[in-house]
DNA sequence: GATTGGATACGTGGATACAAAAATGTTTTT
DNA sequence: AAAAACATTTTTGTATCCACGTATCCAATC
């Protein structure tokens, strides 16, 4: 999970499976594994430096994101997304941020709008040094919105979508000439926030989200 | 996952871990253990007549449906729900629910009205002989229409939300006096599918859900 | 030459064994 | 007598080992 959603529970002691599910998610968040590629248990374990075992267990809990599927006796391979699927997962996305806009509501004043104008600019920073920053500034946009709606189960379940989106957000971006037009988009959310308007900020938001949807399929890949 | 949400790929080989899942989150459900409780690796183990790793890899996944808790060194416990949570699972259950009743409409013709209106009788026949049956045809009933929509991703989320709160909504029925204004709630929605305005449908399905919430609310025990 | 059958090698799933951590009960000390 | 420290027991986490299922490769046959 970014550390723009901190929704996960505070881990006293890191354990093996823990590490190996962070390092893998991480792995998975940048990139480095292309859809339909094997994970080998055995290689990603002497890479933490562990066993095959919490290497598996850490699947697990990869496969219930739906980060990779796991087919009996075949193995771990990294989940790409169809179009459709892209399409379901923006879906779900807007209705669920576009809640936790509406619950957020009570809790904007104008120094939290003032603090999403900053962000908003370091969005816009970043966005100029490559995609890598501007992803984590653009998650920490949409995570501070989350945040101030105080449900931790939304705030999780945003996540782990936001999660399996990211790898697209960076190939979109990485082609693409740096969209401006996010900035205006991001923009429009704000002032729909400062307008007070719960059921407007709510809307602009599932309109912002759906509105980005086509821009990201076109870079997934047919294949599946 | 209930019969009603047939979200799953078809396993085609079931494995042990396959297995252990399936049990634990059916004993979950039914309510055989109490929130708090600890579930003992070695017990289920030997219930099904396997070793603990593969229940230890299913506690991972029932992790993740947030059905348990996994705290390290320490165990897993029956995830009970507080009110607050009780409430944030039925916000999110309320707008992905209507996101599903928004996007089936285009598939809603009379023979399918007809369908659900033959659910809803079997749901309140099935109210009569006790809340086992209910919950069930309950189920049934969100489900067929959140199968309209098409969206497998979708359908597995609302699906891991209904197993949170089966618990919760077989104690409520078994307590109150069997609730017969479940019947009309439901035939509203069914009318706002009649109607054929999806954005109505939607508001309608999100007033239902979130209607229900307060009455399950009185049996969340207050502990934790 | 293509397709099917079988043998072999590989990888996954599960069980047992071992180590580390936490909980419990006992003893000792203040 | 109460509290703290220690030892014991229980339980969890990890590693190694074995068996089975799957894939691959080669040969035989059509």
């Amino acid at each position: 999970m970014p550390a723009a959603f901190s929704a996960e529970p505070p881990r006293t002691s890191a354990t093996a499976e823990e590490e190996a599910y962070r390092h893998i998610q991480r792995a998975l968040r940048l990139g480095r594994y292309k859809p339909g590629e094997r994970l080998i248990p055995e290689d990603i374990a002497a890479e933490i430096g562990m066993s095959r075992m919490p290497v598996r267990e850490a699947f697990r809990r990869l496969a219930s994101d739906g980060l990779v599927v796991l087919r009996p006796n075949r193995g771990c391979v990294v989940a790409g997304l169809t179009v459709d699927e892209l399409y379901e997962t923006f879906e779900m996305r807007s209705v669920l941020e576009g809640l936790a806009v509406r619950l957020a509501m009570p809790r904007i004043d104008e120094d939290e709008l003032d603090e999403l104008d900053r962000l908003l600019d370091r969005m816009e920073r970043a966005g100029k040094s490559g995609s890598s920053d501007w992803v984590v500034r653009h998650q920490e946009f949409h995570g501070r919105i989350c945040a101030l709606s105080q449900r931790p189960k939304l705030i999780h379940q945003i996540s782990a979508l936001h999660a399996v989106i990211e790898p697209y957000m960076r190939i979109w971006f990485d082609d693409v000439d740096k969209p401006l037009s996010a900035r205006e988009e991001h923009a429009a959310v704000i002032a729909a926030l400062r307008s007070g308007d719960a059921g407007h900020a709510e809307q602009m938001m599932q309109d912002h989200i759906l509105g980005t949807a086509p821009m990201l399929a076109e870079f997934v890949t047919p294949s599946r």
